[in-house]
DNA sequence: TTGAAAAACTGGAACGATCCAAATACTCAT
DNA sequence: ATGAGTATTTGGATCGTTCCAGTTTTTCAA
């Protein structure tokens, strides 16, 4: 293995000397053409092997329009919800050929303006954005307009005429009351979650409407918004409880606020379950380890991440922009923290990877 | 905003047409040069906003050597563990003016070797590698020889000469098994990860260590090897029980190791703490909300990453690969998985993120 | 043997920026 | 007005690949 110590970059054109061919036919070799004899074939890999050559994708991006590099962007890869999202889109574009690169925003819309430049300016062939909160609904349009696949994951941006992938929030939160109902529950409040949130909106709305199905009056139902942690979960438990009909079951905005609420309900000398009963949304990897496992509504955020993944193959595929909806399955994973027995069946969906 | 529908780029050429100057002239005023004339440079930026430009980074790339995009190769982003150590490594790029590109291995190396060529094939910079497990030690030689930047976080490479940004492995499983001394225990087990591992490999040093300096025999301690999951935690305790002589306490390989390990002495009846100690490794989000909280080594994930990140930069910027060691400081945090008063201050270093 | 078709190869001209040396336009003291 | 000195601007050449329109070589039926 006759590697060089040095830097200096070998290009085709030593690698067409060294096989005593032309550059022209070295470029058919990288590429795989069958207009190449084979003995060719392997006098130019051969040579290509032994000066180290390493193929420079930006100079062929150059010259042919089109490049193999995907981005995705993520607004927070610390959570591992959207980190399970990046992993399924990640694999779907793997197979796919293409070459998917992550970028974190941290929920900084300010932060998710600059990535989405930077992966202009690399020439990405496509896009997947999970936008970080606050993000103006004419984010993308630069991108869609210069004819750049992009498809929304996880949440909608109200406003914009960009395809997304997002979960069947409405039924989730429906899944989750109907649960709760049959277990007897009548004053039932929704809690955590920034106010301000499309998702909240969304799982508010079948909230409420599966409370009025019920016969329930969603107006009478509390309603807290806090921020979507343990702390926030925590201290809209406690104002729920604080009220003057206080409720008995809560469905979380997220695992996370549910999460919270367990743990204040234990400080308080309550047993999430059979005392107050919880129900989460997302079905995180922790959920089923919790104490207690945590019910919720799973919304397989891998699936999503390959579902979008493919909405964007699909786009650069036909070369035009195809707006379109995808609505995710979702379904409720009975647990323990919402009283009622387990159902046994269930339980077999639950995952432990990190192998 | 005359923006095109199209997708016919502008290049440099339009834009100077437009603005009534040579390439040349929009070329420095795109890199910000001051040999422009303000009132130029205002007419070329009008003319760029005007046309909706987007500046080809691969363009320039071709022709100027150097790149702006380095990359992070991590083995596990679903491991929030990781998943920080990529976000911090991203941090101090992007403020260096890097664009930092993440992508996931899946623990497995012959993904790692795609990436790797990939990486290379777009012109990386510099390179952060968080090695899949298995990953040969010659794995990154070629991108070495080739005067690349390479570091390696959190896991070291034996036998390969290459930067590391790494925790203190032996001196933290050292603070943890003084701890466990100090507060009486005698038969102390170490448990979970896999044998292989380097990183176990590190953490048992220092647990054997310990063990001798405290006048304990290491080699009867109970070294127990398992997957580093829950699972194999719990599976670990099982069978250090089952033994002639069972432990009272254990240092776990890490967090999720420890979890399981709580997880199977409450299955016995057993209280992690009074009953039985337990102390994890790498202080994850998740030890301060477990029940009971987790008493573990911190080893600031984020802070290692940025360390990384700067020693990226700093051979960049020599122009030539320096072999450095950073070893990471670590700390005991107590709290309540292993008994004995949990010490007030400590507690303070707790975080809850995911605003 | 010959010639037409097929197979294998090849030499520029791109692609969109940067760099450099040199040209041109200003400024201002004389 | 003049020339030196400074401030701006500019036309190729260039980076490493792909594409195109051939050219050369091989194959093989007549």
């Amino acid at each position: 293995m006759a590697q060089r110590k040095a830097k200096e970059k070998v290009t085709i054109i030593e690698i067409a000397a060294a096989a005593g061919v032309s550059k022209s036919t070295v470029s058919l070799v990288l590429k795989g053409s069958d207009a190449v004899h084979p003995e060719t074939r392997d006098r130019v890999n051969a040579a290509i092997r032994e000066l180290g050559y390493v193929y420079n994708r930006g100079a062929a991006n150059l010259r042919q329009a089109r490049s193999n590099i995907v981005g995705m962007i993520i607004n927070d890869l610390t959570n591992p919800f959207f980190a399970e999202l990046a992993v399924g889109i990640e694999r779907s574009f793997q197979s796919a050929g293409y070459v998917p690169f992550i970028a974190n925003t941290a929920e900084n819309p300010v932060r998710q303006a600059e990535v989405i430049k930077l992966m202009r300016e690399q020439g990405v062939a496509g896009l997947i954005v999970s936008p970080a909160r606050g993000t103006p609904s004419d984010a993308l349009d630069g991108l869609q307009a210069a004819g750049v696949p992009v498809v929304l994951a996880m949440r909608r941006l109200p406003g914009a005429r960009i395809s997304s992938v997002v979960p069947d929030n409405r039924r989730g939160a429906r899944l989750a009351v109907e649960r709760l109902v049959e277990l007897g529950h009548r004053r039932i409040a929704f809690l955590g979650g920034y106010a301000d949130s499309v998702v909240r909106g969304e799982r508010l709305e079948g909230f409420g409407a599966a409370l009025a199905d019920a016969g329930l009056d969603p107006e009478r139902a509390l309603n807290i918004a806090t921020a979507p942690t343990r702390d926030g979960g925590a201290a809209a438990l406690e104002s729920a409880l604080t009220h003057r009909e206080p409720p008995t079951a809560a469905l979380c905005f997220n695992d996370i606020v549910a999460f919270g609420v367990c743990l204040a309900l234990r400080r308080r000398g309550l047993q999430p379950g059979p005392d107050f009963g919880v129900i989460g949304f997302d079905d995180v990897q922790e959920a089923v380890h919790a104490d207690p496992p945590l019910t919720t509504i799973a919304v397989d955020s891998m699936g999503l991440g390959e579902r979008a993944a493919q909405m964007v193959l699909k786009m650069i595929e036909a070369g035009r922009p195809i707006v379109e909806e995808h609505v995710g399955a979702v379904h409720l994973v009975i647990r323990e923290s919402c009283g009622g027995p387990a159902r046994q069946g269930m339980e077999k969906r639950t995952r432990e990877r990190r192998a």
